[in-house]
DNA sequence: ATTTGCATGTCGACT
DNA sequence: AGTCGACGTGCAAAT
């Protein structure tokens, strides 16, 4: 009936799980998938999150019409009253998504390389500056001044430019000069103008 | 060729995202899987987690030899060499699982109830209370004593003896005097065993 | 609409 | 085997 090999069926069942916590999952149509690493999925027809699911290196026992996933102190059963699909799937990729061009990777380059971008000698340089109205990307600190710099990895909007005046406004209650930046590769007409009324500045930084 | 409509798909493709993050997925047989909230998932070989994903309600379009899906400021796009299979699925139920029984709720009981499982009259009681060697789920605190409460929500074992016992120790370095409870609707006999031998009490507790 | 905190979080890195 | 922190965290409840 149903072998042990990487799969994904769509399936009416009812899913029992008992491991972390204990969950029962009322009869319906669901999407079961089980991959080559031995983990297995039980998907509903909305959220990215399934309803049911278990770790890679579990183990599959099949009786009758109900699968048995055991892996350390877990266990999900699936009683199955119909297969409405399956397809059995070989030679699946393992490939990993290359992750590039986050924000905080330009935050980093700036973070390392801040004397590139200031002429300024900062005292101190942190990310993630904590105030009350958000956290500072990045703030650099002289002994008269703050550079407080919000950095975006795509074009810069306007509603950025809002972003970075609220942190400048968040420092500014202090006898301390503020300096906004606003860090992106490029930055939209509207927000460039909306910049320069406010006293803000522009920094150019890109990925290279 | 390709219908909008919630579909399951093993394909071979490349992926490409832009939002958040950027990131390109190589070329291999992946599984896609569009979901009626208009959800979008695409998952390797291995790991609960997808290559690529987009939450509910994002725009799927299709152009020639490629899935587009477009939500916000995000953008998913597919561009498939060959189809292996495809499931068009319907009915897909949106139950969600009912869970029970979590270690918590057995904790938020005791926490609520503690008169009910002990005489002594606690001038304090928290949950998750923090020590070098771990949190106690609960902690009760009298004039002179402190109650150690580790709780399991199943037939506790041996390992489980050990985890009360450190828990114990971390507070024994004061002059109070500790007390170590192992809370759970049974115990093992070993565990019971165990238990005396160091001086540790059993508290029943069940869901009901 | 925005913020806060939980999750059967998962997962990788480090001890 | 346990601990720590990041995540394109997702998600729901509270504000």
């Amino acid at each position: 009936m149903i072998q042990e090999a990487p799969f994904v069926m769509f399936t009416l069942c009812t899913v029992e799980y008992d491991g972390r916590a204990y969950s029962t999952l009322a009869a319906g149509r669901y999407l079961v998938v089980y991959k080559p690493d031995g983990s297995v999925m039980i998907h509903g027809a909305d959220s990215l999150v399934p309803r049911n699911y278990m770790g890679s290196n579990c183990k599959l026992m099949i009786e009758d019409n109900r699968l048995i996933f055991i892996r350390k102190t877990e266990k999900i059963i699936i009683t199955i009253a119909e297969i409405l699909s399956i397809e059995y799937l070989t030679d699946w990729s393992t490939a990993k998504t290359q992750i590039c061009r986050t924000e905080n990777e330009l935050v980093q380059k700036l973070f390392d390389n801040w004397h590139d971008y200031f002429d300024d000698d900062f005292w101190l340089i942190e990310q993630q500056f904590p105030t009350e109205l958000g956290p500072i990307d990045l703030l650099g600190r002289t002994e008269t001044t703050d550079f407080v710099v919000e950095i975006k990895r795509k074009t810069a909007t306007i509603k950025d430019v809002s972003q970075l005046k609220r942190y400048v406004e968040a420092l500014e209650h202090t006898t301390r000069v503020v300096k906004g930046y606003l860090a992106a590769p490029a930055i939209s007409q509207k927000a460039a103008k909306y910049l320069t009324k406010h006293g803000l500045l522009y920094l150019e930084i890109g990925f290279d």
